[in-house]
DNA sequence: CTGCAAGTTGAAGTAAACTTGAGGTCAAGC
DNA sequence: GCTTGACCTCAAGTTTACTTCAACTTGCAG
Protein backbone atom coordinates (compact mmCIF):
# COMPACT_ATOMS: atom_id res chain seq x y z
CA UNK A 1 0.00 0.00 0.00
CA UNK A 2 1.40 3.46 -0.50
CA UNK A 3 0.56 6.76 -1.71
CA UNK A 4 1.97 6.60 -4.94
CA UNK A 5 -0.64 8.02 -7.69
CA UNK A 6 0.80 4.93 -9.81
CA UNK A 7 -0.82 1.39 -9.61
CA UNK A 8 0.81 -1.81 -10.10
CA UNK A 9 -0.78 -4.32 -12.61
CA UNK A 10 -1.88 -6.21 -9.61
CA UNK A 11 -3.54 -3.03 -8.24
CA UNK A 12 -5.70 -2.76 -11.37
CA UNK A 13 -6.30 -6.27 -11.91
CA UNK A 14 -8.05 -6.53 -8.66
CA UNK A 15 -10.01 -3.11 -9.04
CA UNK A 16 -11.18 -4.00 -13.14
CA UNK A 17 -11.79 -7.21 -12.53
CA UNK A 18 -9.21 -8.09 -15.74
CA UNK A 19 -6.89 -10.67 -14.59
CA UNK A 20 -3.07 -9.25 -15.19
CA UNK A 21 -2.16 -11.66 -18.06
CA UNK A 22 -5.40 -9.47 -19.74
CA UNK A 23 -3.85 -6.22 -19.26
CA UNK A 24 -0.48 -7.55 -20.60
CA UNK A 25 -2.45 -8.52 -23.48
CA UNK A 26 -4.25 -5.20 -23.47
CA UNK A 27 -1.08 -3.50 -23.70
CA UNK A 28 0.45 -6.01 -26.06
CA UNK A 29 -2.20 -5.16 -28.81
CA UNK A 30 -2.38 -1.06 -28.36
CA UNK A 31 -5.41 -0.52 -26.00
CA UNK A 32 -3.68 0.50 -22.87
CA UNK A 33 -0.22 2.04 -22.09
CA UNK A 34 2.06 1.58 -18.91
CA UNK A 35 5.31 3.61 -17.71
CA UNK A 36 7.69 1.42 -15.82
CA UNK A 37 9.77 1.56 -13.07
CA UNK A 38 13.57 1.07 -12.84
CA UNK A 39 13.25 -2.61 -12.42
CA UNK A 40 11.14 -2.65 -15.46
CA UNK A 41 7.49 -3.52 -13.49
CA UNK A 42 4.35 -1.35 -15.26
CA UNK A 43 2.88 1.42 -13.64
CA UNK A 44 -0.06 2.59 -14.77
CA UNK A 45 -2.44 5.93 -14.74
CA UNK A 46 -5.37 6.10 -12.42
CA UNK A 47 -7.37 7.16 -16.01
CA UNK A 48 -6.43 3.82 -17.10
CA UNK A 49 -9.29 2.59 -14.60
CA UNK A 50 -11.40 4.46 -16.75
CA UNK A 51 -10.39 3.20 -19.37
CA UNK A 52 -10.12 -0.38 -18.93
CA UNK A 53 -13.63 -0.22 -18.14
CA UNK A 54 -14.73 1.39 -21.03
CA UNK A 55 -12.77 -1.54 -22.80
CA UNK A 56 -15.19 -3.98 -20.53
CA UNK A 57 -18.10 -2.58 -21.42
CA UNK A 58 -17.71 -1.62 -24.77
CA UNK A 59 -17.06 -5.58 -25.20
CA UNK A 60 -19.92 -6.61 -23.68
CA UNK A 61 -22.04 -4.46 -26.01
CA UNK A 62 -20.07 -6.87 -28.83
CA UNK A 63 -17.10 -4.91 -30.05
CA UNK A 64 -14.20 -6.12 -31.14
CA UNK A 65 -10.93 -5.19 -29.40
CA UNK A 66 -10.26 -3.79 -32.61
CA UNK A 67 -13.04 -1.22 -33.15
CA UNK A 68 -12.56 -0.30 -29.32
CA UNK A 69 -9.47 0.50 -30.29
CA UNK A 70 -10.42 2.54 -33.23
CA UNK A 71 -13.21 4.47 -30.69
CA UNK A 72 -9.96 4.89 -27.75
CA UNK A 73 -8.09 6.55 -30.73
CA UNK A 74 -10.78 9.28 -31.37
CA UNK A 75 -9.51 10.30 -27.51
CA UNK A 76 -7.18 13.62 -26.71
CA UNK A 77 -3.69 12.34 -26.64
CA UNK A 78 -2.55 15.71 -25.23
CA UNK A 79 -4.62 15.38 -21.59
CA UNK A 80 -6.46 13.17 -19.48
CA UNK A 81 -10.13 12.14 -21.01
CA UNK A 82 -12.71 14.49 -19.31
CA UNK A 83 -16.60 12.79 -18.82
CA UNK A 84 -17.55 14.37 -22.12
CA UNK A 85 -14.53 12.47 -23.78
CA UNK A 86 -16.05 9.29 -22.34
CA UNK A 87 -19.55 9.95 -22.80
CA UNK A 88 -19.37 11.15 -26.85
CA UNK A 89 -17.86 7.30 -26.71
CA UNK A 90 -20.54 5.59 -25.16
CA UNK A 91 -23.18 7.52 -26.89
CA UNK A 92 -21.64 5.48 -29.92
CA UNK A 93 -22.88 2.23 -28.90
CA UNK A 94 -26.50 3.41 -28.75
CA UNK A 95 -27.04 2.54 -31.89
CA UNK A 96 -25.46 -0.74 -32.18
CA UNK A 97 -27.20 -2.04 -29.19
CA UNK A 98 -30.64 -0.79 -30.36
CA UNK A 99 -29.95 -2.66 -33.64
CA UNK A 100 -28.79 -5.86 -31.88
CA UNK A 101 -31.92 -5.73 -29.48
CA UNK A 102 -34.20 -4.89 -32.76
CA UNK A 103 -32.62 -8.04 -34.53
CA UNK A 104 -32.95 -10.60 -31.07
CA UNK A 105 -36.44 -9.47 -31.20
CA UNK A 106 -37.09 -9.57 -35.01
CA UNK A 107 -36.05 -13.42 -34.59
CA UNK A 108 -38.35 -13.73 -31.56
CA UNK A 109 -41.22 -12.65 -33.50
CA UNK A 110 -40.55 -14.89 -36.80
CA UNK A 111 -39.92 -17.97 -34.06
CA UNK A 112 -43.56 -17.49 -32.59
CA UNK A 113 -44.89 -17.23 -36.14
CA UNK A 114 -43.03 -20.53 -37.03
CA UNK A 115 -43.49 -22.30 -33.78
CA UNK A 116 -46.93 -23.16 -34.68
CA UNK A 117 -46.12 -24.84 -37.83
CA UNK A 118 -42.94 -26.41 -36.93
CA UNK A 119 -41.31 -25.40 -40.21
CA UNK A 120 -37.58 -24.16 -39.97
CA UNK A 121 -38.36 -25.40 -44.32
CA UNK A 122 -35.76 -23.39 -45.87
CA UNK A 123 -36.41 -20.32 -47.76
CA UNK A 124 -40.27 -21.05 -47.36
CA UNK A 125 -39.55 -19.62 -43.59
CA UNK A 126 -38.40 -16.45 -42.55
CA UNK A 127 -36.19 -17.64 -39.94
CA UNK A 128 -33.87 -18.88 -42.47
CA UNK A 129 -33.59 -15.86 -44.29
CA UNK A 130 -31.56 -13.37 -42.19
CA UNK A 131 -33.40 -10.58 -43.82
CA UNK A 132 -30.59 -8.11 -43.03
CA UNK A 133 -27.10 -7.77 -42.25
CA UNK A 134 -26.71 -6.70 -39.40
CA UNK A 135 -26.82 -10.10 -37.89
CA UNK A 136 -23.06 -10.33 -36.14
CA UNK A 137 -24.49 -11.37 -33.31
CA UNK A 138 -23.46 -14.11 -30.88
CA UNK A 139 -20.59 -16.24 -31.75
CA UNK A 140 -20.69 -18.93 -34.62
CA UNK A 141 -19.26 -18.15 -38.03
CA UNK A 142 -19.89 -14.31 -39.54
CA UNK A 143 -18.23 -15.54 -42.70
CA UNK A 144 -20.74 -16.68 -45.12
CA UNK A 145 -23.87 -15.68 -43.94
CA UNK A 146 -26.78 -14.82 -46.00
CA UNK A 147 -24.88 -15.60 -49.55
CA UNK A 148 -27.28 -16.93 -51.63
CA UNK A 149 -30.49 -18.21 -50.65
CA UNK A 150 -31.04 -20.61 -53.91
CA UNK A 151 -34.02 -21.69 -54.72
CA UNK A 152 -37.02 -23.61 -52.84
CA UNK A 153 -38.13 -27.32 -52.91
CA UNK A 154 -38.00 -28.62 -49.83
CA UNK B 1 -29.97 -32.48 -61.92
CA UNK B 2 -31.65 -36.45 -61.37
CA UNK B 3 -34.91 -37.33 -60.13
CA UNK B 4 -32.89 -39.21 -56.75
CA UNK B 5 -34.71 -38.62 -53.42
CA UNK B 6 -31.02 -38.34 -51.84
CA UNK B 7 -28.86 -35.22 -52.22
CA UNK B 8 -25.31 -34.65 -52.86
CA UNK B 9 -23.64 -32.21 -50.59
CA UNK B 10 -23.07 -29.48 -53.21
CA UNK B 11 -26.63 -29.41 -53.42
CA UNK B 12 -26.78 -29.49 -49.26
CA UNK B 13 -24.96 -26.58 -49.57
CA UNK B 14 -26.48 -24.68 -51.99
CA UNK B 15 -29.99 -24.95 -50.55
CA UNK B 16 -28.86 -24.66 -46.51
CA UNK B 17 -26.28 -21.56 -47.30
CA UNK B 18 -23.58 -23.94 -45.10
CA UNK B 19 -20.56 -24.51 -47.19
CA UNK B 20 -19.51 -28.28 -48.02
CA UNK B 21 -16.62 -27.97 -45.96
CA UNK B 22 -19.50 -26.61 -42.92
CA UNK B 23 -21.18 -29.48 -43.71
CA UNK B 24 -18.27 -31.60 -43.28
CA UNK B 25 -18.23 -30.56 -40.42
CA UNK B 26 -21.04 -30.66 -39.10
CA UNK B 27 -21.04 -34.53 -39.48
CA UNK B 28 -17.87 -34.54 -37.83
CA UNK B 29 -19.13 -33.01 -34.78
CA UNK B 30 -22.27 -35.83 -35.16
CA UNK B 31 -24.75 -33.09 -35.97
CA UNK B 32 -25.96 -34.62 -39.24
CA UNK B 33 -25.53 -37.73 -41.10
CA UNK B 34 -25.41 -39.20 -44.32
CA UNK B 35 -24.95 -42.16 -46.35
CA UNK B 36 -22.83 -43.36 -48.67
CA UNK B 37 -22.20 -43.83 -52.54
CA UNK B 38 -20.74 -47.18 -53.73
CA UNK B 39 -18.03 -44.35 -54.61
CA UNK B 40 -17.83 -43.41 -51.23
CA UNK B 41 -19.70 -39.87 -51.55
CA UNK B 42 -22.04 -38.20 -49.07
CA UNK B 43 -25.64 -37.96 -50.00
CA UNK B 44 -28.16 -36.68 -47.60
CA UNK B 45 -31.93 -37.52 -46.83
CA UNK B 46 -34.21 -34.31 -47.76
CA UNK B 47 -34.94 -33.94 -43.93
CA UNK B 48 -31.25 -32.63 -43.37
CA UNK B 49 -31.98 -29.74 -44.73
CA UNK B 50 -34.49 -29.57 -42.22
CA UNK B 51 -32.10 -30.16 -39.42
CA UNK B 52 -29.36 -27.94 -41.35
CA UNK B 53 -31.72 -24.84 -41.06
CA UNK B 54 -32.37 -26.13 -37.31
CA UNK B 55 -29.09 -25.80 -36.45
CA UNK B 56 -28.08 -22.51 -37.93
CA UNK B 57 -31.19 -21.02 -36.48
CA UNK B 58 -30.35 -22.37 -33.18
CA UNK B 59 -26.75 -21.07 -33.55
CA UNK B 60 -27.94 -17.57 -34.35
CA UNK B 61 -30.06 -17.76 -31.41
CA UNK B 62 -26.65 -17.92 -29.66
CA UNK B 63 -26.60 -21.93 -29.02
CA UNK B 64 -23.22 -24.00 -29.09
CA UNK B 65 -23.13 -26.69 -31.43
CA UNK B 66 -22.87 -28.95 -28.44
CA UNK B 67 -26.04 -27.74 -27.15
CA UNK B 68 -27.68 -28.24 -30.26
CA UNK B 69 -26.52 -31.63 -30.61
CA UNK B 70 -27.95 -32.22 -27.04
CA UNK B 71 -31.49 -30.77 -28.35
CA UNK B 72 -31.26 -32.31 -31.55
CA UNK B 73 -30.76 -35.71 -29.36
CA UNK B 74 -34.27 -35.37 -28.37
CA UNK B 75 -35.66 -36.20 -31.37
CA UNK B 76 -36.82 -39.50 -32.55
CA UNK B 77 -34.59 -41.92 -34.19
CA UNK B 78 -36.54 -44.05 -35.74
CA UNK B 79 -39.05 -41.97 -37.91
CA UNK B 80 -38.29 -38.73 -39.62
CA UNK B 81 -39.28 -35.88 -37.15
CA UNK B 82 -42.37 -34.63 -38.01
CA UNK B 83 -43.87 -30.99 -37.38
CA UNK B 84 -44.48 -31.16 -33.92
CA UNK B 85 -41.08 -32.31 -32.96
CA UNK B 86 -39.25 -29.43 -34.23
CA UNK B 87 -42.03 -27.20 -32.97
CA UNK B 88 -41.21 -28.24 -29.38
CA UNK B 89 -37.16 -27.75 -30.12
CA UNK B 90 -38.17 -24.00 -31.17
CA UNK B 91 -39.93 -23.46 -28.51
CA UNK B 92 -37.42 -23.72 -25.75
CA UNK B 93 -35.32 -21.38 -27.13
CA UNK B 94 -38.17 -18.47 -26.25
CA UNK B 95 -37.06 -18.28 -22.85
CA UNK B 96 -33.22 -18.10 -24.33
CA UNK B 97 -33.98 -15.17 -26.85
CA UNK B 98 -36.28 -13.32 -24.00
CA UNK B 99 -33.21 -13.38 -21.75
CA UNK B 100 -31.18 -12.12 -24.43
CA UNK B 101 -32.98 -9.48 -25.13
CA UNK B 102 -33.52 -8.84 -21.65
CA UNK B 103 -29.98 -8.69 -21.03
CA UNK B 104 -29.09 -6.12 -23.83
CA UNK B 105 -32.15 -3.66 -22.85
CA UNK B 106 -30.53 -3.56 -19.54
CA UNK B 107 -27.23 -2.97 -20.48
CA UNK B 108 -28.84 -0.06 -22.78
CA UNK B 109 -30.74 1.52 -20.02
CA UNK B 110 -27.73 1.11 -17.77
CA UNK B 111 -25.97 3.02 -20.25
CA UNK B 112 -28.60 5.60 -20.85
CA UNK B 113 -28.11 6.75 -17.32
CA UNK B 114 -24.49 6.66 -17.20
CA UNK B 115 -24.12 8.62 -21.21
CA UNK B 116 -25.47 11.68 -19.04
CA UNK B 117 -22.20 11.35 -16.66
CA UNK B 118 -19.39 10.20 -18.71
CA UNK B 119 -18.59 7.98 -15.73
CA UNK B 120 -17.75 4.89 -16.26
CA UNK B 121 -15.91 4.70 -13.05
CA UNK B 122 -15.33 1.24 -11.80
CA UNK B 123 -17.30 0.18 -9.18
CA UNK B 124 -19.71 2.98 -8.45
CA UNK B 125 -21.19 2.34 -12.21
CA UNK B 126 -23.52 -0.02 -12.53
CA UNK B 127 -21.73 -0.96 -16.23
CA UNK B 128 -19.16 -2.27 -14.86
CA UNK B 129 -20.85 -4.81 -12.68
CA UNK B 130 -22.25 -7.45 -14.80
CA UNK B 131 -25.32 -7.74 -12.32
CA UNK B 132 -26.50 -11.53 -13.43
CA UNK B 133 -24.56 -13.76 -14.99
CA UNK B 134 -26.99 -14.49 -17.97
CA UNK B 135 -24.16 -12.42 -19.78
CA UNK B 136 -22.48 -15.22 -22.53
CA UNK B 137 -23.72 -12.52 -24.83
CA UNK B 138 -21.90 -11.58 -28.20
CA UNK B 139 -17.91 -12.86 -28.90
CA UNK B 140 -15.57 -12.47 -26.41
CA UNK B 141 -14.09 -13.71 -23.13
CA UNK B 142 -16.90 -15.88 -21.37
CA UNK B 143 -14.13 -17.02 -18.72
CA UNK B 144 -13.82 -14.87 -15.86
CA UNK B 145 -16.75 -12.42 -16.18
CA UNK B 146 -18.00 -10.81 -12.97
CA UNK B 147 -16.00 -12.23 -10.84
CA UNK B 148 -14.40 -10.03 -8.00
CA UNK B 149 -15.37 -6.62 -8.05
CA UNK B 150 -13.23 -5.41 -5.22
CA UNK B 151 -13.22 -2.34 -3.32
CA UNK B 152 -13.74 1.02 -4.62
CA UNK B 153 -11.37 4.39 -4.58
CA UNK B 154 -11.64 5.82 -8.40
C1' DC C 1 20.02 -9.36 4.09
C1' DT C 2 16.83 -12.70 3.11
C1' DG C 3 12.64 -14.69 1.70
C1' DC C 4 8.78 -14.78 -1.00
C1' DA C 5 4.83 -12.80 -3.22
C1' DA C 6 4.31 -10.23 -7.26
C1' DG C 7 6.15 -8.92 -11.71
C1' DT C 8 8.59 -9.89 -16.41
C1' DT C 9 9.06 -12.20 -21.11
C1' DG C 10 8.03 -15.08 -25.01
C1' DA C 11 6.06 -18.99 -26.64
C1' DA C 12 2.48 -21.99 -26.63
C1' DG C 13 -2.24 -23.46 -25.41
C1' DT C 14 -7.47 -22.84 -25.39
C1' DA C 15 -12.15 -22.51 -27.21
C1' DA C 16 -15.59 -22.40 -31.06
C1' DA C 17 -16.74 -23.05 -35.60
C1' DC C 18 -15.19 -23.49 -39.56
C1' DT C 19 -11.93 -22.91 -43.85
C1' DT C 20 -7.95 -24.04 -46.59
C1' DG C 21 -4.65 -26.96 -48.76
C1' DA C 22 -2.57 -30.98 -50.60
C1' DG C 23 -3.04 -35.03 -52.92
C1' DG C 24 -6.14 -38.19 -54.82
C1' DT C 25 -10.96 -40.15 -56.57
C1' DC C 26 -15.64 -40.00 -58.91
C1' DA C 27 -19.17 -39.04 -62.26
C1' DA C 28 -21.18 -37.16 -66.19
C1' DG C 29 -21.03 -34.81 -70.70
C1' DC C 30 -18.99 -34.94 -75.30
C1' DG D 1 -12.46 -42.72 -73.26
C1' DC D 2 -11.26 -38.43 -71.62
C1' DT D 3 -11.68 -34.17 -69.45
C1' DT D 4 -13.44 -31.52 -65.83
C1' DG D 5 -15.83 -30.20 -61.99
C1' DA D 6 -17.52 -32.11 -57.79
C1' DC D 7 -16.06 -34.98 -53.94
C1' DC D 8 -12.98 -37.42 -50.61
C1' DT D 9 -9.62 -37.37 -46.38
C1' DC D 10 -6.70 -35.54 -43.04
C1' DA D 11 -3.94 -32.16 -41.18
C1' DA D 12 -3.21 -27.63 -40.41
C1' DG D 13 -4.62 -22.78 -40.42
C1' DT D 14 -7.92 -18.86 -38.95
C1' DT D 15 -10.03 -15.52 -35.65
C1' DT D 16 -10.78 -13.38 -31.06
C1' DA D 17 -9.52 -12.79 -26.60
C1' DC D 18 -7.16 -14.31 -23.44
C1' DT D 19 -4.61 -17.90 -20.16
C1' DT D 20 -0.85 -20.83 -18.92
C1' DC D 21 3.88 -22.15 -18.50
C1' DA D 22 8.70 -21.87 -17.70
C1' DA D 23 12.43 -19.53 -16.24
C1' DC D 24 13.76 -15.40 -14.19
C1' DT D 25 13.83 -10.72 -11.70
C1' DT D 26 11.86 -7.11 -8.32
C1' DG D 27 10.37 -5.12 -4.33
C1' DC D 28 9.02 -4.91 0.25
C1' DA D 29 8.36 -6.91 5.17
C1' DG D 30 10.87 -8.63 8.82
Amino acid sequence: MSTDPLLTIGEVAERSGVASSGLRYYESVGLIASTRTTGNQRRYARSTLRRVAFIRTASRVGLTLDEIRDALATLPEERTPTKKDWSRLSRAWRPRLDAQIAELERLRDTLDECIGCGCLSLNRCKLSNPGDRAAKLGPGPRFLEGDRPADATD
